[in-house]
DNA sequence: TCTGGGGTCCTAGGACCC
DNA sequence: TCTGGGGTCCTAGGACCC
């Protein structure tokens, strides 16, 4: 049996969501005006999030610093982002997606794959595809690209064809066609750095890679990618749709400051911060980690990073920060202002079980009560906001659907 | 008035063990 | 005296994704 993947995205996800809420709120649809969704707009090392589509008529695009954006275009519609608000209507969007198929993989907020072998029946694949993305329009307001093809990588290579509504089909038989005469950069897993290298051999076209020996990607990018590239690049992929979500392998936080800063009290105040963030994500998932790791980053965006693993795992703040202080000692002079400072933790295991130390921190329990606080004063902080969030109504609402 | 934040995976070299 | 080779773990760095 054929295999029929349908790729799903929602088209400028953040700026449409955005709009959405703005115009049941009685607000102008800012998806037909020059507009961005960005983080603070006040500070400048804010980025753009989402671009509406007369904005990416004007050269605006995603990651652009808004500052730039606003040099092309000062009258530019900014709105801040608004977190909750997102999963709300993923959330929406991911329900319409399941009720198609169960064997659903969300590849991130805004995009899923769906398998619909079984599905499908003696059905056109198109008009199936049609009919959701115009299912997800008319109930929650938004638009979608459904990317139709025989494996996860032709289906999202179609969803990213011509935008926005629309339905594509990338075929095995189609691949020569629609996908060998795009730049290499459209392959999926070709980033900039790549591009650049290949573009430097003479290889600028999906087709010329797939022209290419795996020996002779090789010499150009490493064993493994050489090998993703190749297949990839003739349309081949037997990865399935993964209905499990996987545990989480890391995580971390970071601040990036409104100016450059050297002066070390600012510096440990932020890494306090984030050290605070990524101790409370570990504890709420119920996890542990063996290894901390830190970074620095310097005006010219260079990295330096240091990492270290624990004798025993631990979710202790006090204990990962404490860690995170010594690296930076190792990592940074002092003097240099920076950028940005970030902590991460890895190796992590739910894993309860404790080594008896004789050696253990006497302030270990206070420590312990100073994390069990913050839990609390963070969960009574997240409760409030989604309570009032209850008193809005979720885009998948009935009553705004059929209109 | 340049460039956020949060992830995953891979590679390479050194330490250490057998 | 000479000096192989496999395996694993660790750290650093870099590529990619949204």
């Amino acid at each position: 049996m054929r295999r029929v993947i349908f790729h799903i995205d929602v088209n400028s996800a953040f700026l449409s969501w955005t709009a959405v809420k703005i115009v049941m709120e009685g607000g102008a649809d800012i998806r037909l005006v020059p507009s961005v969704v960005s983080g603070d707009p006040n500070d400048r090392r804010s980025i753009i999030a989402a671009a509406s589509i007369p904005a990416k008529k004007i050269g605006i695009r995603a990651a652009m610093p808004v500052s730039k954006a606003l040099r092309i275009y000062p009258s530019l519609t900014i709105v801040r982002g608004d977190w909750e608000w997102y999963k709300r209507c993923s959330e929406g969007f991911i329900a319409v997606c399941r009720s198609y198929s169960p064997v659903l993989q969300q590849f991130s907020i805004d995009e899923c794959f769906i398998d619909m072998t079984c599905r499908i029946g003696g059905k056109d694949p198109v008009e199936v595809a049609t009919q959701l993305k115009d299912e997800i329009r008319t109930k929650l307001g938004f638009t979608v690209n459904v990317g139709v093809g025989s494996n996860k990588l032709l289906a999202k290579m179609a969803s990213d064809f011509e935008k926005p509504d629309k339905v594509h089909t990338l075929w095995e038989s189609e691949v020569p066609e629609k996908m060998w005469p795009l730049g290499v950069r459209d392959l999926l897993w070709v980033g900039k750095k790549t591009e650049e290298r290949l573009v430097t051999y003479g290889i600028r076209t999906i087709g010329d890679i797939a022209a290419l020996s795996v020996g002779q990607l090789s010499r150009l990018v490493g064993h493994k990618y050489a090998l993703q590239l190749h297949e990839n690049a003739n349309g081949r992929d037997d990865s399935p749709v993964e209905t499990e979500v996987p545990e989480a392998k890391s995580y971390s936080a970071e601040r990036t400051f409104a100016k450059d800063l050297s002066d070390p009290k600012d510096i440990d105040k932020a890494l306090f911060n984030v050290a605070c963030i990524v101790a409370h994500r570990i504890r709420r998932d119920d996890f542990r980690a063996s290894t901390v790791s830190m970074f620095v980053k310097y005006m010219d965006f260079s990295v330096a990073q240091k990492q270290t693993s624990l004798s025993q795992p631990t979710d202790v703040t006090a204990i990962i920060l404490n860690e995170a202080r010594r690296m930076l000692t190792e990592v940074w002079d002092g003097v240099t202002p920076l950028r940005q400072v970030g902590l991460g933790v890895s190796k992590l295991t739910h894993e309860t079980f404790e080594q008896m130390s004789l050696f253990e921190d006497p302030k270990m329990e206070y420590y312990r009560e100073w994390d069990r606080r913050y839990d609390a004063d963070r969960a009574a902080a997240e409760d409030a906001r989604l309570l009032a969030y209850e008193r809005k109504t979720p885009p998948n609402d009935e009553k705004n659907g059929d209109n």
